[in-house]
DNA sequence: AGCACGCCGACT
DNA sequence: GTCGGCGTGCTC
C-alpha cells in the first residue's frame, strides 16, 4: 500500500507547533518523496519549510483537516533516519525544538530562505501602482524596504484582495546543478526496444545497450557524452522513447585537495598496543564500548586512534574524528591527510556556507571515510561509521553555549550505541564525570602512563606571589622566573608564558577610593585596550575614552589594575629588552590564520618566548621549548562555578605539557597566591587520579556532578524587578512541585547579571531522578513560552559555565 | 513566527 | 455607524 500522508516537522520554531503535522503526499510526489526530504507546504496562511519525519498510509484526521505539500525542495533526503531519530532524542535532551535540532544538523545552506513577493491583482490607487510598484504588476518585497505607513497601506489593499502575497521558499546557498539522465531498468522492455531497433541506428543501439550495462544509474550528462562520445540529439530521442528520463544532478565544486605528505604508522609501545586492541577488539565484536583514553600529555594517544581508524577502514566502515576547535591546526590535519589522504573531510569553522556545504556532501556521498571536525561535526551525514573519537574529551567546547545546548560527547556516545561501534574518549585529564563513569564500569579505562620517546615529563615549581609582591614593587615577574626567563634566553632555548585570563581582565581602578569604571549597558567592568586607549565592554562592545581623574572620588590617582597579555608584554619587553616575543591572545588572532603564522614563525625559531592566553596551553608541540611559565594560576579558582579546581587543574596540566617533549628536559614554573591550593598541588605533582580522588569527595560532600545531575534555569529580561519576580516564581512552582530531594538553588542574579541591556538570573537544581524533573521541566519550558512579555527562559543540562 | 479573528475607542 | 488598534489563539 502506497504510503498517503506524510509527517512534518515545520519550520516554526514555538512550543505549540513543536509537533509533526500530517499532510497529504499529492499522487505525482508519491514515488518521489522519502523521509528526511525537505518541503515546502502550506501553514496557516502561508507556505512554510518542513521536514518530513514520517510516511504513513493512515491517519485519525479527516481528509477536510488536512492540505496537500506544495512542493518537495530535495533531490534526496538530507537527514537520514538515524539522524531523524536522534533529532527527536536530542529534541527532549536539550529543550529545544525539533525544528531547531533538524536545522541545526544540516549545513546552513539548507536553511529556508523565504521570499515575498507581491502582486496586484485589483484596482489600486496610481499612486501606490507608481511609487510602491514602480509601475510593475509584481515586485519583490522585502520589510526593510517600506516604511510604517507603506507597510500598513500594503496590509490593508491585501485584506481588501488588491494585492496578493505569494511566498517561495529557497536554500540560503544556491546549489547548482546540472542536467542528468536516469536510466530505465525495466531489462525485459529495453531488450525489446534493442530487438526492434533498426540495423542503421548504431548509435541508438550504443545508448541502449550501454544503459543496459548501468541500468537504474544516473549519469551527468557532461560525463555521459565523454563516455559515449555522442551528441546531445541521440540522448533527447531516448528520452522520448523512455529508455532513461531527464533529470538534476547536483554540480559539486572540485573539493580543494592538497598535497600532502604521507605519514608512517609509528610503532607502538606496550601500553598504546594494548589500548589499541582493546579498541579494535570491540569493533571486530559490534558491541557498543566506550573507552576512556586516559594518557598523559605526549603519551601518543593520537598514533592509537589513527591505527584503530585503518582497522576499521579495512572493515569499509568509516570513522568520525571529534576534536576541540583549538586543536584543529594545520599540523593535526595534515597528519590525518597524511595517513588517509583525499578520503579524509575536514569541517571547522573557517570554511565558508558554500565550502562546508560541500564538505557536507562529499561526506554525505560516501566520498570520505574519515571526518574530522570540531563539535558540530558530531553530525557528519556518515551512514556506516565503524569507530567514533573524541579526543581531549574534558574540553568543555564539545557543548554548545547556547541553543540547542547539546553535548557532542553524549552524541558521539548515542551514535556509538545506535552502530553498535566502540567510542574513544581521549584526554590528559578527564573529565570527572566520564573518569568516574570509568569507575562504575560504564566506560573501559585505558591508560597510557609513558611518554613517547622516553621524553620525562617537567619538573613542576610553585611560587607564591604573596612573597613576590611583599617584597617588591607589583610585578607580573617572580625573582624565580625571572632567572629562569634570562637563562633560556642566553641558551638560546625557548620560553611559553601563559596568563590565565578565564573570567579575568585588566580593568581601571582608583587607588584612593576603589571605584572601578563600569561601562552602562551591563554594569560590568570595562576591560583596558592599550592599542586604542580606550575602555571596552567585552560583552556589549561600549567603548569610552580612559578617565584621567576618578568620576567617584575625583582623585588622579586611577590607574590599570590587574593583568593584560599587552601589559606583560610591555613589562617583559623592560626585563628582556633583546627577547623576541609573540603575543597571542584574542586581539592579534581574531584574523583568520595569524594564528598560524603565529605559531610557525615561533616554531621556526624567530621568536624567543611565546606569550599566550590559554589558547596556547592545547596542543602546540614545540621540540626547544624547555620551559613554561604560569604567570597566575589562580584567577580561573576564583570563579563562581563547582568546576573552577578542575578548569584550573585541567589547565595547569596541558601548559606544563607543552615543556620538554624531545630530549630536552622541561621546567615548569607556576605562579600563585594560593600555592597549597590541591588543584595546583596535584597539577605539580602530574598526579590526575590523585586530583581525581579529592575533588570526587568534595563534590560529593558539596551534592555536585557527577554525584548530581544539575540543571540551571536562566531568564533575562529588559526590568530587572520583572524578572526577579518571574524567576521567584518559578522557583516557588519548582518547590510546589519537585520531589523533596531535589535541591533548589536561588533565584540569584547571574555572576554577569547584566548583559546588551538585558537582566539575568539563574536558579541551579541538583537532583538525582532525572526522568520526574525532565517531565517538570518540559512543563516549565511550555508555561514561559506562553506567559507574555518580555521574559526569556532557558534551561541547560548539565551546564559547563555559570558565569 | 505570522496571520486571522474579534472586541473596544476616535473618526470620515 | 465604520476603521483600525492590538490582544488571543491556531496553524495538519
Amino acid at each position: 500500500m502506497t504510503k498517503q500522508f506524510a509527517q512534518i516537522i515545520v519550520d516554526v520554531p514555538t512550543m505549540q507547533t513543536n509537533q509533526p503535522y500530517t499532510y497529504i503526499v499529492p499522487q505525482n510526489m508519491v514515488d518521489s518523496l522519502m523521509l528526511g526530504m525537505r518541503v515546502t507546504v502550506p501553514f496557516g496562511a502561508r507556505q512554510v519549510m518542513g521536514f518530513v519525519v514520517g510516511l504513513i498510509s493512515q491517519t485519525e484526521l479527516s481528509e477536510e483537516q488536512l492540505r496537500p505539500i506544495t512542493k518537495i525542495l530535495d533531490l534526496t533526503p538530507v537527514i537520514n533516519t538515524e539522524l531523524l531519530s536522534l533529532s527527536s532524542y536530542l529534541a527532549e535532551e536539550t529543550f529545544a525544538f525539533r525544528i531547531t535540532i533538524l536545522q541545526t544538523m544540516l549545513p546552513s545552506a539548507f536553511k529556508a530562505n523565504y521570499e515575498r513577493t507581491i502582486k496586484i491583482i485589483d484596482e489600486v490607487d496610481e499612486d501606490v501602482r507608481e511609487r510602491i510598484f514602480k509601475g510593475l504588476d509584481e515586485i519583490p518585497f522585502k520589510s526593510s524596504d517600506f516604511n510604517d505607513t507603506d507597510i500598513a497601506m500594503l496590509l490593508k489593499l491585501r485584506r481588501q484582495h488588491k494585492i496578493e502575497v505569494t511566498i517561495e521558499v529557497h536554500n540560503k546557498v544556491k546549489i547548482k546543478t546540472q542536467l542528468a539522465y536516469q536510466f530505465s531498468n525495466d531489462i525485459a522492455f529495453l531488450e525489446e526496444e534493442l530487438e526492434g531497433l533498426n540495423k542503421s541506428a548504431k548509435k541508438q543501439k550504443i545508448v541502449l545497450q550501454f544503459i543496459l550495462g548501468h541500468l537504474g544509474e544516473t549519469w551527468a550528462k557532461k560525463e555521459l557524452q565523454e563516455v559515449l562520445g555522442l551528441s546531445n540529439e541521440i540522448f533527447n530521442q531516448a528520452a522520448i522513447k523512455k529508455w532513461l528520463k531527464k533529470t538534476q544532478v547536483e554540480l559539486l565544486r572540485d573539493p580543494f585537495r592538497s598535497e600532502v605528505q604521507p605519514t608512517e604508522l609509528l610503532k607502538l609501545n606496550q601500553q598504546q598496543q594494548e589500548a589499541y586492541e582493546q579498541v579494535v577488539g570491540a569493533s571486530d565484536t559490534h558491541k557498543f564500548q566506550p573507552f576512556l583514553l586516559e594518557g598523559i600529555t605526549g603519551s601518543g594517544k593520537t598514533e592509537v586512534y589513527l591505527q584503530a581508524a585503518q582497522h576499521v577502514f579495512e572493515q569499509e566502515k568509516t570513522v568520525l574524528f571529534l576534536v576541540p576547535e583549538i586543536a584543529l591546526t594545520p599540523q593535526m590535519v595534515r597528519r590525518v591527510k597524511g595517513r588517509f589522504g583525499a578520503q579524509t573531510a575536514v569541517l571547522h569553522s573557517g570554511l565558508s556556507d558554500g565550502e562546508r556545504y560541500d564538505e557536507w556532501r562529499r561526506i554525505e556521498r560516501g566520498d570520505v571515510k574519515i571526518v574530522v571536525g570540531a563539535r558540530s561535526a558530531v553530525f557528519a551525514p556518515l551512514d556506516n561509521i565503524g569507530l567514533i573519537i573524541v579526543d581531549e574529551e574534558h574540553e568543555t567546547t564539545y557543548k554548545q553555549s547556547d541553543n540547542p545546548r547539546y553535548d557532542a560527547r553524549k552524541i558521539a556516545l548515542w551514535r556509538g550505541d545506535y552502530y553498535q561501534i566502540p567510542v574513544v574518549l581521549g584526554s590528559a585529564t578527564p573529565s570527572l564525570e566520564s573518569r568516574a563513569r570509568a569507575q562504575k564500569g560504564i566506560y573501559e579505562l585505558l591508560t597510557l602512563t609513558e611518554r613517547a620517546g622516553d621524553a620525562k615529563l617537567p619538573s613542576v615549581q610553585i611560587i607564591d606571589m604573596k612573597e613576590t609582591l611583599a617584597q617588591g614593587p607589583e610585578t607580573n615577574f617572580s625573582n624565580e622566573l625571572r632567572i629562569q626567563l634570562i637563562d633560556r634566553l642566553e641558551k638560546g632555548e625557548q620560553t611559553v608564558l601563559m596568563l590565565n585570563r578565564r573570567g579575568f581582565s585588566s580593568f581601571v581602578m582608583c587607588r584612593d577610593c576603589g571605584y572601578v569604571p563600569c561601562d552602562p549597558n551591563c554594569n560590568l567592568a570595562m576591560t583596558l585596550h592599550m592599542d586604542t586607549h580606550t575602555l571596552k565592554c567585552h560583552y556589549c562592545g561600549h567603548e569610552e575614552s580612559i578617565p584621567t581623574v576618578c568620576a567617584q572620588c575625583g582623585s588622579n590617582r586611577i590607574r590599570y589594575y590587574g593583568t593584560g597579555t599587552e601589559k606583560v608584554e610591555a613589562e617583559l619587553h623592560e626585563l628582556l629588552p633583546k627577547a623576541r616575543v609573540i603575543r597571542m591572545d584574542q586581539d592579534t588572532t581574531r584574523k583568520k590564520g595569524s594564528m598560524d603564522r603565529m605559531l610557525q614563525k615561533f616554531g621556526n625559531h624567530e621568536a624567543d618566548i611565546l606569550l599566550g592566553t590559554q589558547m596556547i596551553a592545547k596542543g602546540l608541540d614545540f621540540p626547544d621549548v624547555t620551559l613554561v611559565g604560569v604567570l597566575n594560576a589562580d584567577t580561573s579558582l576564583g570563579l563562581p562555578d563547582f568546576h573552577a579546581s578542575e578548569r584550573t587543574f585541567q589547565l595547569l596540566t596541558q601548559v606544563s605539557g607543552r615543556a620538554g617533549r624531545a630530549q630536552k628536559p622541561g621546567e615548569v614554573f607556576v605562579q600563585t597566591f594560593n600555592p597549597q591550593h590541591y588543584a595546583i598541588a596535584y597539577a605539580q605533582k602530574h598526579d590526575y587520579e590523585g586530583f581525581y580522588r579529592q575533588e570526587m569527595a568534595i563534590r560529593h560532600a558539596g551534592n555536585y556532578a557527577p554525584y548530581y545531575y544539575t540543571v540551571q534555569i536562566q531568564a533575562s529580561h529588559s526590568e530587572e524587578n520583572q524578572v526577579a519576580m518571574q524567576m521567584l516564581k518559578v522557583a516557588h512552582w519548582l518547590r510546589l512541585h519537585a520531589d523533596k530531594n531535589v535541591i533548589i538553588l536561588g533565584p540569584s542574579p547571574k555572576p554577569i547579571a547584566k548583559m546588551r541591556k538585558r537582566y539575568y538570573f539563574q536558579i541551579i537544581l541538583k537532583f538525582k531522578q532525572r526522568h520526574e524533573m525532565d517531565k517538570l521541566l518540559q512543563e516549565l519550558q511550555y508555561r514561559a513560552q506562553k506567559a507574555k512579555g518580555d521574559l526569556q527562559l532557558s534551561i541547560d543540562r548539565d551546564p559547563v559555565s555559570f558565569m
